[in-house]
DNA sequence: TCCCAAAAGTGATACGGTACAACTTACTAC
DNA sequence: GTAGTAAGTTGTACCGTATCACTTTTGGGA
């Protein structure tokens, strides 16, 4: 994965990868508030500066993949099985991703510091929610409805606001049912 | 309104409001990001050590009358009318915020501050949605649902978050409409 | 091959929001 | 009138972030 690159590129992501390594590490250690950039930095040996080269918050620093989250949100949206509603697609992949958190698995511990820490919370979610916009785009489309309709956007927002509701939820798996049968069924049923 | 208290609680209360009208003043004369605490304090004429007694976080300067907003919230589900549902009072209590911030009335300018000032908007949607859970419960009660349904926790989060939708919305009003639609009808029709 | 522009990294310094501890002042209640 | 309590002060420090001038590395063209 880091073939095809010179040697500068290289060492880049090599920094970049350490940086993130010691800051995650350090964070379940001993909690995201109680280790500072400052030591992160120290830890990957690298200056401050260079800490924020290559990440522009203390929060980033815990979503070094954040890109593959994005993608697979919007892959789930566009490899949809034929037939399958855009909503239906986007229900299964919710419910996938929340199941694959409560199964105990390896990213447990991760997934644990970030309910447990409000800023990283809030970056995740308005992670989540930037693809707002292409998503009600993607509905609209797919119902032939203006490109602006309010329906949409109010069915996108509430359809990746679930994630959110479903994560702090006692019962995620069926909280994400619960709010996509409110959606579902109201979405078909409501005057446009 | 200040009438009742000693001399004591009365020259608290003046400073609190000196304090969050030197605020206001500053932010809407220069934006909220271009002000400091320190400067703030300076303009009521007293220390920063005293504005943090009485507001724990620079936005909350902001929001120094926000008791009202929740009570207005609470008092439109408490107060409804007979017959109406939970779910109607709220749409109609959301259309009225909505409608009275698009009318350009003398809150206008303080709303243009708050959406114009990612923190301030973030704090306010925190405001928002604390009372998600108590929501929850008034409409579990008035369906005869278990106090912890799913359906009633998805349900109250996605009326609370027509506000923070509406709001950035190019045309509100049909915004909040069109997301209490989904809603209505998506909970009559939904199996539970 | 050499050289240079670009890119990565460094160190120092500063700023703004927040936190805290020790202290002084002013008011209320007894 | 006095004693205790709550408001307010001063100073200092921490953390995340931002910026600047500077050095080292390295890749690609002359």
């Amino acid at each position: 994965m880091t073939t095809g690159m010179g040697r500068r590129e290289r060492k880049k992501a090599a920094t970049r990868q350490a940086l993130a390594d010691a800051a995650l590490r350090l964070f379940l250690e001993r909690g995201y508030d109680n280790v500072g950039v400052r030591e992160i930095a120290d830890a990957a040996d690298v200056s401050t500066t260079t800490l924020q080269k290559h990440f522009p918050s203390k929060e980033s620093l815990v979503f070094d993949r954040d890109a593959d989250i994005e993608e697979a949100l919007i892959a789930a949206v566009r490899d949809r099985a034929r037939g399958t509603s855009v909503l239906a697609a986007l229900r299964d992949h919710t419910l996938a991703r929340v199941e694959r958190g409560a199964a105990a698995g390896g990213a447990s511990e991760f997934m644990t510091l970030v309910r447990g820490t409000p800023a990283l919370s809030e970056y995740w979610h308005r992670m989540w929610m930037r693809h707002e916009k292409s998503l009600s785009h993607v509905l609209a489309a797919e119902t032939g409805a203006p490109e602006t309709d309010p329906g949409c956007a109010a069915l996108a927002h509430f359809a990746l606001e679930t994630s959110a509701l479903a994560i702090r939820a006692e019962d995620p798996a069926r909280t994400v049912e619960a709010a996509f049968a409110i959606l579902e069924h109201g979405w078909r049923a409501a005057p446009r």
